[in-house]
Formats: C-alpha cells, sequence, structure tokens
DNA sequence: GTCTATAATCGGATAGAC
DNA sequence: GTCTATCCGATTATAGAC
C-alpha cells in the first residue's frame, strides 16, 4: 500500500510496510476460523504473526475491525447498527423497528456489502466451523448491539428474534429472490418488516 | 423395493422393478435442476426418460410429488403445509400463525426432514441454478397455498413476508445455531413468532 | 452439600516511551 | 512502527462459613 519501489536499502528500520499487517490478518483468519470468533484472542493472533498484541490494536483498533478487516467486510456491520441504533439517530416519527430494516437495506443494496456478506452466509450454510464463526460474530458484535435497545426481560431471545427476521429477509430478497420481497422497495418492506422487529424488541413475546 | 429374489425367468413382462422409476427420477432431477421447477415440465421429463407421461403420474401422482421424491424429501412440504392450513385442523383457541410455526418446528425436529431441508438450502446459497428451482417449489408449493389464507390484497406478498420469516427461523436456529433460538422450546418460538405470521398474513402490512 | 466471598486469571483496550 | 506497562471487566477457581 505505502511500499515505496526502492531498492537502494539503507540501515535502519525499513520505513512504509513491513508485512506485519498483513501477517496479523492472516493469523487472524487462521484463528478465527480454527477457533471461532469469540475463541480467537487478540494475544493468540499476535503470537500466532509474531508480533506484540498491543500493535494489533494498533494496525486495527478492535477486534471486531480485526475481523472486519480479515474478511474485507466493506464495513464494519456492529458499527452500522450502533449508528443506527444511536439515541437520536433517527427520525422520531419513524419507528426503531423501521429504522432498522431500512438500514439493513440500505446496506445490502450496495453490491460489495452484499457480495461479502453473501459470502459469509454461503460459508455457515457449508461449513460448520464458518458457522461458529459467523455465529459468534453476530452474537457479539451486532445482537449484543440490539439487545441493548430491547426490553431487558429476554433481551437476548428478544435480539435473536429480531436477527432472525433480518437473515430471513436478506435470504428470501437476496438468495432465493422471492418476488414480491425482492422487487418490494425499502419504504414497503419498512412498513411491512418495521413493527415485526418493533414488537420483538419491546412488545410481548410470550 | 419390490424386486423379488427370483432366478428363474418366466416368459411376458417381468414383475416388480424395470428401473423406469429410476429412469424417471433420474430425469427429473436433471430438468428441475437445469430448467428449475416451473421450466422443467412432466412431458420433457417423460420424454427425456424413454416412457409415456402417463407413466410420471402413474407413479407419482403430482408434480410437487415427483419433486419430492426426486429430491428424496422425506415428505410433501405443500401438503404438511396444506394440513395444517386446513379448516377445523387447528384447535380453535390457537392462532394460525403459532399453529404455522408450530407445524414448521415439528417437522424440523424431525433429523432426516431437517437434513434434506439443510441441502436444498446449502444448494441454493451456493448455486444460482439451485435458487431458482427451490425459489419456484417454494412459490408454487408453499408460499401457493399459505397465500390462500391470507387476506386477499397483497395475498403473494404477505405469503412471502411468512416465508422470509420461517425461513430466518430455520437459518438461525439450525445453520447457525443461535442460542436463545435453537434451545427455544416449539411453545415459546410458536408465541413468539406466531402473532407476527399472523399479521403477515390479515393485518396491516402497509 | 450448598452457598457466598474473595482471589487468580484471562482478554480486550489504552497510554506512552523508544 | 513497535514494545512495555497498565487498566478494567468478565470469567473461573478456591476457600471457608453454614
Amino acid at each position: 500500500m505505502t511500499q515505496p519501489a526502492q531498492d537502494t536499502r539503507r540501515p535502519g528500520r525499513r520505513t512504509g510496510d513491513s508485512g506485519t499487517r498483513e501477517a496479523i490478518l492472516g493469523a487472524a483468519r487462521k484463528r478465527f476460523g480454527d477457533h471461532g470468533y469469540a475463541g480467537a484472542t487478540i494475544r493468540a493472533i499476535a503470537a500466532d504473526a509474531g508480533v506484540d498484541p498491543a500493535l494489533v490494536h494498533h494496525f486495527f483498533g478492535t477486534k471486531e475491525r480485526l475481523f472486519a478487516a480479515a474478511m474485507r467486510l466493506p464495513l464494519i456491520p456492529g458499527e452500522v447498527i450502533g449508528a443506527a441504533l444511536a439515541p437520536g439517530a433517527r427520525d422520531p416519527g419513524l419507528g426503531l423497528g423501521e429504522h432498522l430494516v431500512r438500514t439493513a437495506l440500505t446496506a445490502w443494496d450496495v453490491a460489495e456489502v452484499r457480495d461479502t456478506f453473501l459470502g459469509l452466509l454461503r460459508s455457515a450454510v457449508t461449513s460448520e466451523q464458518a458457522a461458529t464463526m459467523l455465529r459468534e460474530f453476530v452474537t457479539d458484535s451486532i445482537l449484543g448491539r440490539i439487545a441493548e435497545v430491547a426490553s431487558p426481560a429476554e433481551a437476548e431471545y428478544r435480539a435473536a428474534l429480531v436477527g432472525s427476521q433480518v437473515l430471513g429477509l436478506a435470504l428470501a430478497r437476496y438468495v432465493l429472490g422471492l418476488k414480491p420481497l425482492a422487487t418490494a422497495s425499502t419504504d414497503d418492506l419498512a412498513a411491512a418488516i418495521g413493527p415485526t422487529l418493533e414488537r420483538y424488541l419491546t412488545g410481548e413475546v410470550h
């Protein structure tokens, strides 16, 4: 990236890219795959890459961002959701559920986002390991944030219900291409599905 | 299956299995895969297998059952749904939505059913062709029946919404294994998700 | 045996020196 | 860019009271 086309080496530490970043990403991919998202520790990844754990943070900030970089996600899901859920981030006239549907659809309607997401989904459906990795990432990084805005009673259960509906929408709309859903507008889907999420978050689920 | 262990051949048509059934199933698998569910005609399948179309009906009854046999489904989804939706098939105290969730979960909690379903899903996520096949089958054979019990305004849209939530539940529960959903009881899930389906079927979706 | 309090450990994250 | 040192929250282990 920043590698200068410089051949005459001078003494001292080389400037620019030393390959460490890539080494970390490689180690991260392996660890995440082998041990899942939760089981892969920054310390172990750093050790595999032969660097100090603090370097990982220096390059990537958080574990979540490291995962996103390793998986080549064009955005950080948890941060997008987090921003969408932030107080004041949404039009007060709009329900929280509607806003969530809108956020998901807006992200997915970008081909690059959709493609990497579908790649993850494909792996998860195919491999048990990949499913574990995705489950733990989703739980930790997405559902965790959603649970924060749900009613405290069974917040995790509520967040998982939200996840199931959003996931199902993605599957029906982008994988299967079920016509009524594949061609529906964001507005229509938000109106239809938003209240469902709203109920899962704060309504009666027993 | 019905092949008698008989070695002394006698003149006339041989009894038992003549291989025709298998020939039809092979032709069906190929046609369904290449042309989708809707695009594969019984006549074309019969022609490929070198038999009369009437024979296909003789062996399998309906296109839906032929598909189920070709895909080795241990049950016929549309018929299970149809039975569940039949008037009087459910406890009048229970909502239709709850009953639908229950029906799906009861079917999926049988390993054999779950496995073949997940196989279809895997193919659909992996291959565009398989996705087309599954979409058309689901539309024709499952959503069509659900649309019949939905409010007439946008019945297809309503049925697709139902499909998306049920599909998402399957994905979250059986593929990802999201803990709150994977371990929840049928009762709990029916209570939580049933009302969603109910609203999609007959409520306000605009 | 069960419970609770305290301690040890782990893992993510930050600050700052070099 | 890299490392040392450190903090803090969460989990896990352990000890001692009842």
